[in-house]
RNA sequence: UGGGCUAUCGCCAAACGGUAAGGCAACGGACUCUGACUCCGUCAUUUCAAGGUUCGAAUCCUUGUAGCCCAGCCA
């Protein structure tokens, strides 16, 4: 069967086999049987945090799921506790949902604007016989609780009658209570092997000020309770959380069948993405800021997803990444080589080539005409030509990249040194003569001559040159700061120390100042992007650069199967 | 030590009883006006371990082992 598909197929191109999740299974058989007929995802997050790499993978496998089965994604603030979260977050994490292009169109949900629902939901339940209110203060509660081999005991105010209930529990909205004062309680089983279902509590007083609802509410429903009816409200079918919420899907159901919805909802469990040797932890981050080892939750070297941005990654790469690295229940951490192939990849076509000398020394060719200037028209993608050409002024003096010279070349090495010949990208042939150095021994100046009849980066003989390096005119090139990056984890030792402080690289930042661009940059804007030739994709400081004192991050190095041997 | 979950190449990850996909990384080689890209090739006789069932097992059974999660009035 499978033979007989493959050979009736008539296009040449081999169809890919692309292999189904465990969760696009489960839809598909839900889809399948009518379980449900359309489907319905979610990204529900509580605003008290920024975003980073890992909620980009649920953000885009809620919305990617909706959008290849034909269904509806919601975007969701999970906004029940209000000791914990800020206004502040709900706007930049809406920020980072749009900037990552899942588009929940006009439903943007509050779990807050649900708490009338959800109060009178939890009265059903009292009248059920379902729920309780409690008097035991915190501690008690855990006590009562038992532990993970012990059962737990009963709460004295177990069996309490349903008309007392309902009255505490109105007393309890109406404000006579103070915080933790009582609690309502769901009535399970305290001897369930299952923690979560050992009558866990259901609303707690809190007298805040809700950031949407303000102080029309001093009972704030918990997460358990509170989750299961949202989805259900809003006609999710499939409820997609991480691993650590598997012990919580009894009471997940056990809340829905006891509200009795029509279609209820389906919560599926998937495993959290963890990046090797990356910091995501809030309070080390905070740390970090507070710390002033980073310039704040964007810093560059983090990867939040402002911090991504702000790098320069593209929403493009980061949906290429989240797609390679699949989703399973297997606790995993990805390797953040696979992030930065996802950044080449998207780019190497997208984005304009040009030159860059990061640690420019002058490169003057002694037989070209002084005050001489001639336009180099140059591709800004050879292999895009759609990205259209640039010209570049070139001139008797340029700089090169301190790199690309040296006194004593070790073998195989293809740039310039003295009697060596190379190509200047996209213009002449020229052969290096000599070289000055200052007292300390640096070299300051390189000497070359150039052969006129290379114009355009060939000799009409025929003759090859193994190394084509870089360079800009030193007299139009525009000065800016170039900030490379490397791990700020210190990736040989791991992420923390055994005090448990982070074990930070001392050299994650390096600052360029005096950096040398080709004229054409000059006006680049925030989060622009380009291909240094031979260096790497760099992108535009959204924060610090300005016009005529432009910087740029690293986003990334290009690959390089070279290496200077050490002497 | 109660309950839940997981284990397939250095890192992700398919395979759903029919004889170990794919990607990243790495390593060769070709090409090259980027030591990039591209292209070609190499990279698990074996799936945590040991037994068993079967003509046939990564998949089923048994017994172990290792890792993750749960005792918030957090989510």
């Amino acid at each position: 069967m499978k033979i007989m598909d493959e050979k009736t197929m008539t296009s040449g191109e081999e169809k890919e086999v692309v292999s189904k999740n465990f969760i696009e299974q489960i839809i598909e058989k839900d889809l399948a049987e009518g379980v449900c007929n359309a489907v319905c995802t979610r990204f529900p997050p509580e605003p008290n945090g920024y975003l980073h790499i890992g909620h980009a993978k649920s953000i885009l496998l809620n919305y990617g799921l909706a959008k290849k089965y034909g269904g509806r994604f919601n975007m969701r603030f999970d906004d029940t506790n209000p000791t914990k979260e800020k206004y502040e977050f709900v706007e930049s994490i809406k920020a980072d949902v749009a900037w990552l292009g899942a588009d929940y169109e006009d439903r943007l949900f509050f779990a807050s604007d649900y708490f009338q629902e959800m109060y009178e939901d939890a009265v059903k339940l009292i009248q059920k016989g379902k729920a309780y209110v409690s008097e035991l203060t915190a501690e008690e509660m855990r006590e009562y609780r038992g532990t993970l081999t012990e059962p737990g005991k009963d709460d004295p105010n177990r069996n309490r009658s349903i008309e007392e209930n309902l009255q505490l529990f109105e007393e309890m909205k109406n404000g006579k209570y103070a915080d933790g004062e009582k609690t309502l309680r769901a009535k399970i089983d305290m001897a369930s092997p299952n923690m979560n279902m050992r009558d866990p509590v259901l609303y707690r007083v809190a007298h805040l000020s809700h950031h949407n609802t303000g102080d029309a509410w001093c009972i704030y429903p918990m997460y358990d309770f509170a989750h299961p009816i949202e989805d259900a409200i809003e006609g999710v079918t499939h409820s997609i959380c991480t691993l650590e919420f598997e012990d919580h899907r009894p009471l997940y159901n056990w809340v829905v069948e006891e509200l009795e919805y029509q279609q209820p909802p389906k919560q599926i469990e998937f495993a959290k993405m963890y990046l090797t040797n990356v910091v995501t932890g809030k309070r080390y981050i905070k740390k970090l800021v507070e710390d002033g080892i980073v310039d704040g939750w964007d810093d560059p070297r983090l990867v939040s997803i402002a911090a991504l941005r702000r790098r320069g990654f593209t929403p493009e790469s980061i949906q290429l990444f989240v797609d390679l690295c699949g989703v399973s229940k297997a606790n995993s951490s990805v390797d953040y080589s696979m992030l930065e192939y996802c950044i080449r990849e998207d780019l190497k076509l997208k984005r304009p080539r040009i030159m860059a000398a990061l640690d420019p020394i002058k490169l003057v060719i002694d037989n070209y005409p002084e005050g001489q200037t001639e336009m180099l028209s140059v591709a800004n993608n050879l292999e895009n030509e759609s990205l259209g050409t640039r010209e570049i002024p070139f001139e008797r003096e340029l700089y090169i990249d301190r790199e690309d010279f040296m006194e004593e070349p070790p073998k195989k090495y293809f740039r310039l040194f003295p009697g060596n010949e190379v190509r200047l990208m996209h213009a002449y042939f020229v052969t290096c003569t000599g070289f000055e150095k200052d007292a300390e021994g640096n070299v300051t100046v390189v000497h070359c001559t150039y052969d006129p009849a290379s114009k355009g980066g060939n000799s009409p003989d025929g003759r090859k040159v193994k190394g084509t390096i870089h360079w800009v005119p030193a007299s139009s090139s525009v000065k800016a700061e170039v900030r490379l990056y490397e791990n700020i984890i210190d990736e040989e030792k791991g992420v923390y120390n055994e005090d448990g402080s982070l074990n930070l690289n001392p050299n994650s930042l390096t600052v360029l100042r005096d950096c040398r661009m080709e004229p054409s940059v000059a006006d680049a804007q925030a989060f622009e992007s380009f291909q240094f030739v031979r260096q790497g994709f760099f992108c535009v400081d959204c924060k610090d650069s300005k016009p005529g004192a432009l910087v740029f991050n690293r986003i990334v190095s290009l690959k390089s199967s070279f290496v200077l041997p050490k002497k």
